[in-house]
DNA sequence: ATCGCTCGCTTAATCGTTTCACCAACGATG
DNA sequence: CATCGTTGGTGAAACGATTAAGCGAGCGAT
């Protein structure tokens, strides 16, 4: 490895001018400058991080703590945060906490330890970690108040509401995958609000849920809007098989937007997170943190972005219409 | 923060004695030693990782090159190679290069910026970097001769052709998602393989692969078999619309066991890369390339494990069967 | 001729840890 | 009693970069 000290050597001159020639900071004579960058260059020379990050106290390392990196939705936000950080000139040290709350914390002693400057948490189900010490921001949802970014899940809900209720949906099955998760909770408020009080509503969670959706389905239900497009797939596949077509019979709508929203047939009305903004987002807030400024900062919900595809129409009118058979309750 | 000065002062001793206590290294009595390690987490002490990198020129963290993270099966590679390189102390700087060659460089040379010990790659389809001068292990398929540790994508298709061809079909569609990718090259070559010389074949690629399917299956075909479970639900959905069930009329086989492959209906049979074990012979080897050992080993191929679900059966017998009407080349 | 200023560079301290060489004390040994 | 080995500790030098302070030289202004 080439070091500061090398460079000065064969030059003759000192680190301290090296340092400053190739930081731009001191006072070097341009062409004593110019001297030493082209022997940098040519030698491969790579400051030590380790060195600077010693002496300015500054890893330009920030910790990603995600809760389950095979949620097809969190790697996408762990890319976008990655490429915001490369953008800012910093890495990403992640850590995985494996979809348990002990882990989580345990984590984010890991990532201190390792000097990170600053936190980005992705929290698990049901938890808010508030790590002390150190700079740190949350993207969670909106009406968790320790959440620094989020994507606005409620909005996001009304939105395919409006859209669903728009369409002349006067019946729709909710379908929830966790009612521990406070996302779900929101969008399917969310959803609830959207749709306005004409039209009824039954909410469904879990595998459970799944299975009962053709029977809501028969009992006069025309559209089905899930909290994520992995529970509107199987929706699908459950309809199918009981010969009800989309959006012939039932409107879907997922949510998310992931890769296998436009590999289904038809492709998946979904509504996807502006990962990007909120991404930068974050760490323009925590960049501020680390700064010292803006201890606390308003949270802000990033709009999501509806994309209507195939898979939602307005309802055919039916032939017999059982008014009666309502399952499950409006709230 | 808390240092080894600090906690040196406050018992009246040296810091080599401190940092000889707390690691166990040098020679304490155990009075002092434990003395020493009660302050320590009583103060919260974390040693400086920068300090140590600098010192030992070791920084106990790895670097990840990842080509895409938003492919739902790379982030099940990055959780293990995350899980196992915790299990060993390491930390895991994760790098996307986002399906670009030369951003997949750059990368690199960033993580090496950062000091890793270390790097892992999963390189983008077509590529194989060599990076010089720091100890590294890829994650390709067996094929490439550079690859330190792969899944067994030939013997996995090969799993997958015999079972289809033992089921009884006779006639196969073969789809990939891109030409270029070694890996599916890999897979392809496996399910011929299983086939065996009695069983004809179409391989077809992409989106145009994918609308072929209802063509070729009129033609004769009785199943279809794709290099992925997304490409799998595509062709589930172009089937389902052309009025032809699986596994009734069809027979259906992804690749990789997604989270998809159990919320479609029927379940899909796929294969499953057993990605943990890659992962942990990933990190043994990348340990000894560190330690100076083992400059090259031999390239493992682990084993995949086939997952029979719902969407395969023995072919049902047809009424009028075209053994004339066949596209596409039998290679 | 002298003062003060800027320019261009050096000196040296510092970040927190590790590690090697050394030392003092002390009991055992020949 | 001189010697040896062991125990329990200290001192100090690194690792590589940053940065405040200092210093001689050149130069224009007074």
């Amino acid at each position: 490895m080439t070091s500061l000290k090398q460079i000065a050597r064969d030059i003759g001159v000192s680190t301290a001018t090296v340092s400053n020639a190739l930081s731009g900071k001191g006072r070097v004579s341009e062409e004593l400058a110019t001297r030493i960058r082209a022997l940098a260059s040519e030698l491969g020379y790579r400051p030590s991080s380790a060195a600077r990050a010693l002496k300015t106290g500054q890893s330009g390392i920030l910790g990603l703590v995600m809760p389950d990196l095979t949620n097809p939705l969190f790697p996408r936000i762990a890319q976008n945060i990655s490429i915001a950080a490369e953008s800012r000139g910093l890495g990403i040290l992640i850590a995985d906490s494996r979809g348990n709350a002990a882990r989580q914390d345990e984590a984010l002693m890991q990532l201190v330890g390792r000097g990170v400057d600053g936190i980005v948490i992705v929290p698990q189900k049901g938890t808010s970690p508030v790590p002390d010490g150190i700079p740190a921001v949350v993207i969670n949802t909106a009406s968790d108040p320790r959440t620094t970014v989020s994507a606005d899940h409620l909005g996001g809900g009304r939105q395919l509401g409006k859209h669903i209720a728009g369409l002349g949906h006067r019946e729709v099955v909710l379908l929830g995958g966790d009612a521990v998760s406070e996302v779900q909770q929101d969008r399917i408020r969310g959803m609830i609000e959207g749709l306005g009080p004409d039209a009824r509503h039954h909410v469904a969670w879990g595998e459970a849920g799944l299975d009962a959706v053709p029977g809501l389905i028969e009992g006069g239900a025309t559209a089905v809007m899930a909290t994520s497009d992995l529970i509107a797939l199987g929706a699908h596949s459950r309809l199918s098989r009981a010969g009800l077509s989309v959006p012939g019979d039932v409107s879907l709508t997922g949510f998310d937007d992931l890769p296998l929203a436009t590999a289904m047939h038809p492709e998946l009305t979904t509504i996807a997170q502006d990962v990007q903004t909120i991404a930068e987002h974050a760490l323009d807030v925590l960049a501020r943190r680390i700064a010292g400024h803006a201890p606390d900062e308003p949270s802000l919900a990033v709009p999501m972005r509806m994309v209507l595809r195939a898979s939602t129409a307005a309802p055919r009118a039916r032939s017999r219409h059982k008014e009666t058979d309502q399952q499950g309750a409006n709230s």
